[in-house]
DNA sequence: GAGAGTGTTGTAAC
DNA sequence: GGTTACAACACTCT
């Protein structure tokens, strides 16, 4: 999946979901897909869940801590006597029985209930990162879209020295984490910014609006549980509504909502990208 | 049936 | 160091 909004939004179930709770047994049924001893999670519990980024971190009891990544078609899914708490990308797995042919590991807690991790493409993973060496894991991160230190001025600094289209680096993660393809397009046609502008290109003003504008498409992506485009469906109301009103990405043909000529695609740096060619400069 | 496309990101090459 | 192309994988869509 997933954007940073859906990873938040898995992340607050899940506080609520796994806190507190015993891990009995740990399951690989893909190798590729858990780095580290499944051994070492077994009998700790679960102190809390937080998020970086779009990676998943669970605070165990022993110190050590379980990073989960989802990727591409990533799915955590909670299943206990009342239901299914989760969410992930519209696979299809959510309503079939679990394990499903893409469900990479499964974890029990010792009260019964189970956490699924489903995997189609396999680019996601968990590991298990001891305490002393986890900021290594964060090393190559710059601050999140989210963290309310991170300023204007940053962008304004690191734009400087690039000539990559913009968009290109609003998704990068050395310059600001949290930030995907959904996301980097709706800001940039809030911000009425043109996705092929080199990023040394913008004046202060736009780098300010831009800055801005995505500040509050995540906003709104956490606000309404993130995006589920296509075809995801869900039991427990957890589908994420932001697909309702996405401003341009996929789009394509309809009008755009600052001026209503239609949104159209091209290919910038190997991505699909939506924009209006007439309010975007 | 072939080929392109998919919400991510690490790596290698230039 | 920045930029680009591509690979990891398993689908769905045209």
């Amino acid at each position: 999946m997933p954007e940073l909004p859906e990873v938040e939004t898995i992340v607050r179930r899940l506080s609520t979901g796994v806190v507190g709770k015993k891990i009995a047994k740990v399951s690989v049924l893909r190798e590729k897909s858990f780095r580290g001893s499944p051994v070492a999670l077994e009998g700790r519990t679960i102190l809390s869940v937080a998020r970086r980024s779009k990676i998943i971190q669970f605070n165990l009891n022993s110190l050590d801590h379980l990073l989960v990544h989802l990727k591409m078609t990533g799915q955590l899914i909670l299943e206990n006597e009342s239901g299914r708490v989760g969410g992930g990308h519209p696979t299809g797995d959510f309503t079939n029985n679990l394990p499903s042919s893409h469900t990479r590991v499964v974890l029990v807690f010792d009260d019964g209930s189970t956490l699924y991790f489903n995997d189609m493409r396999v680019f996601g993973w968990m590991k298990v990162v001891p305490h002393s060496t986890l900021a290594n894991e964060y090393h190559d991160l710059a601050p999140d879209i989210t963290d309310p230190q991170l300023t204007p001025s940053h962008f304004i600094k690191v734009f400087a020295t690039r000539s990559t289209p913009i968009k290109q680096a609003v998704m990068n993660n050395a310059v600001v984490a949290g930030v995907g393809n959904i996301y980097a397009a709706d800001a940039l046609n809030l911000a009425k910014i043109d996705p092929h502008r080199p990023a040394n290109s913008l004046q202060p003003q736009e780098v300010k609006r831009l800055f801005d504008s995505l500040k509050t498409v995540i906003e709104l992506g956490i606000v309404h549980g993130g995006a589920s485009i296509d075809t995801f469906v869900s039991l427990d109301g957890l589908t994420g509504r932001y697909q309702d009103i996405r401003r341009v990405y996929k789009r394509e043909g309809l009008p755009c909502p600052n001026c209503q000529a239609p949104v159209v695609k091209v290919k910038l740096g190997g991505r699909g990208t939506f924009f209006c060619r007439e309010c975007q400069v």
